[in-house]
RNA sequence: GGGGCCGUAGCUCAGUGGUAGAGCAUCUGCCUUUUAAGCAGAGGGUCGAUGGUUCGAAACCAUCCGGCCUCACCA
């Protein structure tokens, strides 16, 4: 419908009209907020003491905000108005503010912004509220809003009527998803808390917030497929970043010891509750540590964030409970492996192990059949990751699944080379992903610093994705360099910001905790 | 990409082949401490789009658009 058709927006440009004729500007430049809603109302909490400052009716604030109901009596009427504390409740009375103020008064709606001046009292009820002296209109609105309404049992529970739940425009108009649902303000609001928490937490440790390109002419550090673009004035092909992790460890090549960066990484895969083709990612590196101080930082970070948002460790994921306290269990996957399916992958033949997958209709990349670490690592991802709720970081991981991490410490140079010719063995790497109701939250290793196996691994991987294997990526010669040059020991770990916020928020979708997810364009006819 | 479900007033939803409905919101009247305010009345629709079946379609069929769930891919 368009918007010239419309009875409720008609009615609107009418009264922004009677308002220009009283000669009162509709959209003013400003406005003195002297008082948040919620400073008003905490300000009376003592309902023995502040009743006596409330009598007084000296002090004087101005608020503004959203008007969210408006409940007219005749002279009189109640409004609740919205501002970024939350809700107050206002009245408005012919008698004390006059003729002028009232009649704009009548020609205001929900959704409209208004300035409010006058002074606190208790109603009837026992609501805090402002009595107004003054009303100004701040912003007309001639859009109507979603009428949500709330209301209080006897029991003190708080009921939404009418919700605005249409998903879709949820998403796609989340300007009006925040007005009018609270819960999604704070959602958003405890996702700053939580991005807020990490920052502290990784500067404290000393690390240095840097900036990489998202803009990169070739991807890598992570096996992902790419968004593509072209810059026209080099006329080259350039990609979206799908991780940050080769420019950072490059920064530590550079002598900065400790850095972080928060970025939003960009893959071109499939959608759904649990995947949004932007992510945000907090990825830290740290010379002279492995992965065990990456463990320890790991879980500090998620449990500092956990208190930050909601005062406690304990979290009820969609009705399961979960503890993020410290210390997490620490499980090598192989044992994973061995408690859940009873095989022990490394005293079975790889025949044995396919033919497991094979009977049990597991899902498997046929072009992995010949190699036992991506193999052990799927027997993994399809029968264990889903029952790892309670946090547990799973630690050494078979070589196979990356070429930017080093081999166990225990390994000698011998024994090494002699597990990489032999099929049957699986040489495992200092890698480790945390779980949390199955999900992988991040990923870390005691990363690769020896710049031959650096070559040789990443090269390996390129014939890998030669051979058909998917989402290998292409060799960073510059990358090479910089291990060439030599990188100090070091642990580098990444953290999925935005599965962490659903974690914390109770969110089903991830597209609940993004505030702009990509959506379909509505293409009109 | 496959499969399932969904799309009706500004919002939340009824409506299984026979005149398009309710609550809230809007408008008119009454109401000077209300709070899902109340009382009386009124207006508001391309039933996602396009074709088809039928005397007759919001409903049945097909295609398309969008969304949700699920599987595949992945974090």
């Amino acid at each position: 419908m368009s918007s010239e058709q419309n009875e409720l927006i008609k009615r609107r440009l009418e009264e922004l009209n009677e308002i220009r004729e009283m000669g009162i500007n509709p959209y003013p430049h400003n406005y003195e907020v002297t008082a948040k809603a919620s400073t008003v109302i905490n300000s009376y909490k003592d309902p023995v003491d502040d009743d006596e400052a409330l009598k007084r009716k000296d002090n004087i604030v101005s608020v503004a905000g959203r008007i969210m109901s408006i409940r007219k009596m005749g002279k009189a009427s109640f409004c609740h108005i919205i501002d970024d504390t939350g809700k107050i409740q206002f009245y408005i009375k012919k008698d004390e503010v006059g003729e002028k103020q009232y009649s704009l008064f009548k020609l205001l709606d929900i959704g409209d912004i208004v300035g409010v001046k006058g002074y606190a009292f208790r109603t009837k009820t026992g609501e805090i509220s402002i009595h107004a002296i003054e009303i100004k209109i701040l912003t007309k609105s001639i859009k109507p809003l979603p009428v949500v309404k709330e209301e209080i049992t006897e029991s003190g529970e708080k009921v939404i009527h009418d919700a605005f739940a249409d998903v879709e425009l949820r998403y796609r108009q989340r300007y009006i998803d925040l007005i009018v649902n609270e819960n999604v303000r704070s959602t958003f609001i405890k996702r700053t808390k939580i991005i807020q928490a990490i920052k502290r937490t990784l500067e404290e440790e000393n690390f240095l917030e840097v900036e990489t390109p998202t803009l990169q002419t070739i991807y890598g550090g992570a096996n992902a497929k790419p968004f593509s673009t072209h810059h026209n004035a080099l006329d080259i092909q350039l990609y979206l970043r799908i991780s940050n992790e080769l420019f950072l460890k490059r920064l530590i090549v550079g002598g900065f010891e400790r850095v972080f960066e928060f970025v939003k990484d960009f893959r071109n895969e499939g959608i759904d509750r649990t995947h949004n083709p932007e992510f945000t990612q907090v990825e830290w590196y740290q010379a002279y540590g492995d992965y065990f101080n990456s463990m320890d930082l790991f879980e500090k970070i998620v449990e500092r964030a956990a208190i930050s948002a909601n005062g406690t460790t304990k979290i009820v994921y969609q009705g399961v409970e979960i503890d993020l306290k410290r210390p997490w269990k620490r499980l090598k996957m192989v044992d994973v492996i061995k408690d859940k399916t009873g095989i022990d992958v490394q005293n079975t033949a790889l025949s044995e192990l396919i033919d497991y997958i094979k009977s049990n209709q597991i899902n498997f990349d046929p072009a992995i059949a010949s190699n036992k670490g991506l193999i052990t690592a799927t027997l993994f991802d399809e029968c264990c990751e889903s029952e790892l709720i309670q946090p547990t970081f799973v630690i050494d991981h078979p070589i196979d699944t990356t070429p930017l991490c080093k081999p166990l410490r225990e390994y000698s140079p011998a024994q090494l080379q002699e597990m990489e010719n032999d099929p049957e063995q699986i040489i495992f790497v200092e890698r480790f992903e945390p779980y949390i109701n199955g999900w992988e939250l991040g990923n870390s290793y005691t990363e690769l610093n020896d710049p031959v196996l650096q070559r040789r691994l990443l090269e390996q991987q390129v014939e890998r994705g030669r051979g058909g294997e998917e989402e290998t990526h292409p060799l960073d010669e510059d990358f090479i360099n910089a291990i060439e040059i030599g990188m100090p020991p070091t642990t580098g770990a990444g953290l999925g910001v935005d599965r962490l916020v659903m974690l914390l928020t109770d969110s089903h979708s991830i597209r609940d905790v993004i505030l702009f997810p990509l959506m379909k364009p509505i293409i009109k006819p």
